[in-house]
DNA sequence: TACCTAGGTATACGGCGTAAGGTTGTCAAC
DNA sequence: GTTGACAACCTTACGCCGTATACCTAGGTA
């Protein structure tokens, strides 16, 4: 009873050969950018909620603990795969014309944040931005300053750009259904909500256009884009001309 | 060894009056209603990371698993949650204008939202809407369609401003300070990011506009809704006169 | 040789969501 | 009044989680 069970077996197969498993003792040796591109891989591949520090350390042949050898804690691991989806972004170059590369911008942003639908999710709840991250935002930044916005401008284009497409890209990623396929599927799970004759406009809007067959969510994000660009542009024009 | 360890205390106090704990025998019994508002009350106070249905439980007087005779499992809690949200949300009216029914819905949403700061971050998560989100969603489709706008035009609308309200919240709601009182600490802990000389124009950008004393994020938000509102009717204008 | 250190492992702890099953209070039917 | 069904609540336990602590070992340096 003194010790209960597990009988210690701390050098029970002390062999020299480490023989531990068939791991074959990695060559490469861990680190934080081996550990950051896995957790980005397995988050992509199993969901963010999958991403545990046992199970990204066993995609690396090795145990969880030693993770803590190369990042303080699993926040840093989030962190350094926010800054990882940031680094896939094109930035603007701003020698062709602002807007144009604030739509491809735009567009790589969407582009990026949809091939990591997690990515959206985590970014929200980050405090410090990493190198690419920072890199980004002054490249954006320097595009609207070469364009001739003032400072108050470009904070209110840098704010309006980003912010239509994260929350656009956060009701994209979460739709609940992936492509036009599963739409009857979706219109039957919807009836018990209808039948009580509730939600008239909602119903007319999702039936009538909505859950047509040529309507596409992600086409709405060009359009929006598009408005805000403008906009911004007639905005800028005004405002120095005014002054 | 057939009955390895804890000896089976079952019955030990057999006593007939219930002499559980201090706990005094709730007089309200709990429901789903009682569980949702203690729920958001716990967010509101600790943050989300602190719901647990343990401490959820706890705060209602009651064990963990008593919650479970009145939700399906913590989800169906978290849904439960953002619908509350949802429902403390302004419906447009409808009878003065839709633009400015639309300044006041957002206002309103972004008030929401802000009172709740986690309920962004679960937003995206969810899948199935409430029935205040779906009234809520009724009621601002219902608001395009009374202005005349087609379907079409009615889901840029409803795409465009809510894809940007719950962006810019997210991006408000994650702001490294909450008032402008300790921008000197957050300028203090930025600098280590500017010494190397890196990222020029985002630090022009903050050191000259945004850390400025006048300077709150949050009043971004009107001059982008406007932005977007009036290019909305200027696109639904078009719109119908070129039909 | 002796020691230091970097990077790996092993064990354990407290907390999580929740499955399974026990207990108790209420009330209708007999 | 007794019985039995049932709903509400509780207890225990399981397999996860992040990570503190301690240990081991190989390689470099004195």
């Amino acid at each position: 009873m003194a010790t209960p069970r597990k009988a210690t077996p701390r050098k029970a197969t002390p062999r020299k050969a480490t023989p531990r498993k068939a791991k074959a003792k990695p060559k490469v040796p861990l680190s934080r950018e081996r550990a950051l591109v896995a957790a980005v891989a397995l988050a992509d591949r199993e969901g963010i909620g999958a991403l545990t520090m046992r199970k990204l350390a066993d995609e690396l042949g090795v145990e969880a603990m030693s993770l803590y050898h190369h990042v303080a804690n699993k926040e840093e691991i989030l962190d350094g795969m926010v800054d990882m989806v940031f680094a896939e972004i094109d930035l603007p170059r701003c020698d062709v014309g602002w807007k144009a590369e604030m739509r491809e911008r735009g567009a790589s942003v969407r582009a990026a944040l949809n091939r990591h639908p997690w990515s959206i999710t985590i970014m929200e709840s980050r405090t410090w931005p990493g190198p690419a991250t920072l890199r980004h935002h002054d490249a954006v930044i320097g595009c609207c300053r070469a364009a001739g916005f003032s400072l108050p401008m470009t904070a209110h284009a840098f704010s309006m750009i980003d912010s239509y497409i994260y929350g656009f890209v956060m009701q994209e990623v979460n739709l609940p259904f992936d492509n036009g396929d599963d739409l009857h599927d979706l219109a039957a799970s919807m009836e018990p909500l209808f039948v009580a004759g509730n939600y008239p406009h909602f119903i007319e809007f999702v039936t009538g256009h909505a859950l047509q067959p040529g309507y596409a969510y992600g086409d709405e994000f060009d359009f929006g884009l598009d408005l805000i660009l403008e906009g911004l542009e007639a905005a800028a024009r005004k405002n120095s001309r005014g002054k």
